[in-house]
DNA sequence: CTGAAAGCGCTAACAA
DNA sequence: TTGTTAGCGCTTTCAG
């Protein structure tokens, strides 16, 4: 007990060669009926398995892929997490999973240790703030993954630089968030409130841009006091209304709400309710991200579908160069809008 | 680029042996000031990380632990996975997560795997059916884990026999539904319906039967009629209501419902809300888990919080034979109602 | 304080 | 078909 037997073990046992035991095991080479059978018979008697230590040494053995985030919880990147795990297990591949906790220090250690580790790929995921400090972070990371035979898959974070050897999978934040603004605009909708954004988070940044771009095309003007960001989460969205509601004295001078994110909107919704305002009948909602929570609450949540696990399975398809007919090393993914019932039709 | 600088370059550039770059790499040996720069300065040059394969395979290198579940997205699940992933980095392990997908072969395969890769322990997360077929499969774990120097953690799954040798760490599903019960009693409900649990998993049945007690305890006779089980998740909280608003043509014979986990209860709420029926207003709903969902949804759930995060740091510090004063094999961890607006009391 | 050398457990030539 | 043997990259005695 604690001392696992080894292919000398094994070896002994059956009587022949550890190369026998080697091959009969591996399965990739001829042996005889004979040896066959008394080596399984031996491995199966002491309960053997081989080493994968020493048969990644030797340069065999199954690789694996490691998977960075801030946390496992959020469920954008659990799905990110699940769609990796399942691609590799499909390429019969390992998966590593570390979080970070947004702190560059731990990523960069964790980083290193994958690179021991000789992890075929290191998945980065996230949104950031990006600044020079992380594109050279970035490509430093690449640089130093590449010389070591893996590679830096970089999911929902913007690629650093064009000559960066990384892999990108993105998802279109402006699109979608152009799209529910649309649909908000096509319901008759003309002041809108958004909320619940962090100023300087690219994924943020870029659905607000989306969202002015729709009131700019629908020739709806902008007002900066329908703008109220801070941060995602939940939290931020019971402050947003307040903010909002309490400026206009509980009368609000909006008629619908595009929030961050789905659970910024949950929050919203409450929020609203303790003002006697209920959705969507006195105010319409939409969502982004499509969050489980979007389709459990009452009414169910109009929001932005984003691809999480398709992300994750891209990100390991492309790090393993794999089927992708075109070759990319870029990959923008798309988002649709999931209708459900937060959205009042407006009827002037 | 792809071929990663060894120990041998390291030495080579240094002008030193391969045993002094080891030594100094490692740092617990002393080195003269003098090897120490010129090693340093070589390995940054070289951009070296040692070999975590051969590192290993000598004899020392940062071990790793499994995490072995269903899926990664449930929350609750995930929470676990966060749990074990943290208190791991905290001993200075890694954590390898894969997904089972309820399927008892790729589950098998899984543990084999993870027998290879020599991980300290395997964490197998998860309600189950508990039968003989189980029983047995887990006591096979066990045994060739500990042969390997292993060791089988079971969390939230049932303990297979005493002298198997596993960590076993549980919540207390039945005090929990006990309490959850007695709180819907205790605001003056005598009609409580229990839906969304799934007959021969442990996880529901334990529920169950902290529901019953709880009836009884108060003199309140349980009825088949408001036992509306299926299994957990979304839609079988939609059905399950329907089920019983249909059988009495929507004139709820019930004040209040109790949800076999929240996302069951988030269903119910929506599908109450079809038939006209407010909560907490007319039916008061439970849930059980304190799934983020619970805190999302309008009206906040009132549900029973089970310690996710808990276990997982709890399977890791006893898998690794940690502090734990009373040096157990088996823990079971508490869990407390979380009071939130979805319940009315009656006042008769 | 440092170097030489013996493994760790396995795979893959190379011979037989 | 099978056995022998030389590594894979690192750690760690054991001498010096």
């Amino acid at each position: 007990m604690g001392e696992r037997a080894t292919i000398r073990d094994v070896a002994a046992r059956a009587g022949v060669s550890v190369a026998t035991v080697s091959r009969v095991l591996a399965g990739t080479y001829p042996t005889s009926a004979g040896s066959r059978a008394k080596v399984l018979r031996a491995a199966k008697d002491l309960d053997y398995v081989a080493n994968a230590h020493a048969r990644a040494l030797a340069g065999a053995g199954r690789k694996t892929i490691a998977v960075l985030m801030l946390d496992v919880v959020s469920s954008f990147y659990a799905a990110v997490a699940q769609g990796v795990e399942r691609e590799a297990a499909q390429h019969d591949r390992f998966t590593l999973v570390a979080s970070t906790g947004a702190d560059p220090a731990r990523e960069l250690a964790l980083v290193q240790m994958m690179r021991e580790q000789a992890t075929e790929a290191v998945v980065l995921v996230g949104g950031v703030v990006e600044d020079a400090e992380y594109r050279e972070r970035m490509a430093q990371y690449a640089q130093s993954l590449a010389a070591a035979g893996s590679r830096l898959v970089l999911c929902g974070r913007p690629a650093p630089a064009p000559d960066v050897p990384a892999v990108v999978v993105e998802y279109d934040n402006e699109a979608g968030a152009y799209a529910v603004t649309s649909h908000l605009l096509g319901a008759g909708h003309r002041r809108i409130a958004m909320i619940g954004f962090q100023p300087g988070n690219t994924t943020g940044e870029d659905r607000v841009r989306g969202y002015l771009r729709a009131l700019e095309d629908h020739g709806v003007p902008a007002s900066d006091a329908l703008l109220h960001g801070i941060g995602f989460g939940q939290h931020n969205g019971d402050e947003a209304i307040r903010g909002l509601l309490d400026k206009c004295a509980g009368k609000p001078d909006f008629t619908a709400v595009f929030a961050g994110d789905d659970r910024v909107a949950a929050a919203a919704i409450k929020a609203l309710a303790e003002y006697g305002l209920r959705v969507p009948r006195d105010i319409s909602v939409v969502g982004y991200n499509d969050d489980p929570v979007a389709a459990d609450i009452t009414p169910g949540l109009t929001t932005v579908h984003i691809p999480g696990e398709e992300m994750g399975r891209t990100a390991v398809r492309l790090a393993l160069g794999g089927t992708d007919r075109t070759g990319q090393r870029r990959r923008l993914l798309g988002t649709h809008i999931v209708v459900r019932d937060s959205v009042r039709r407006l009827t002037p």
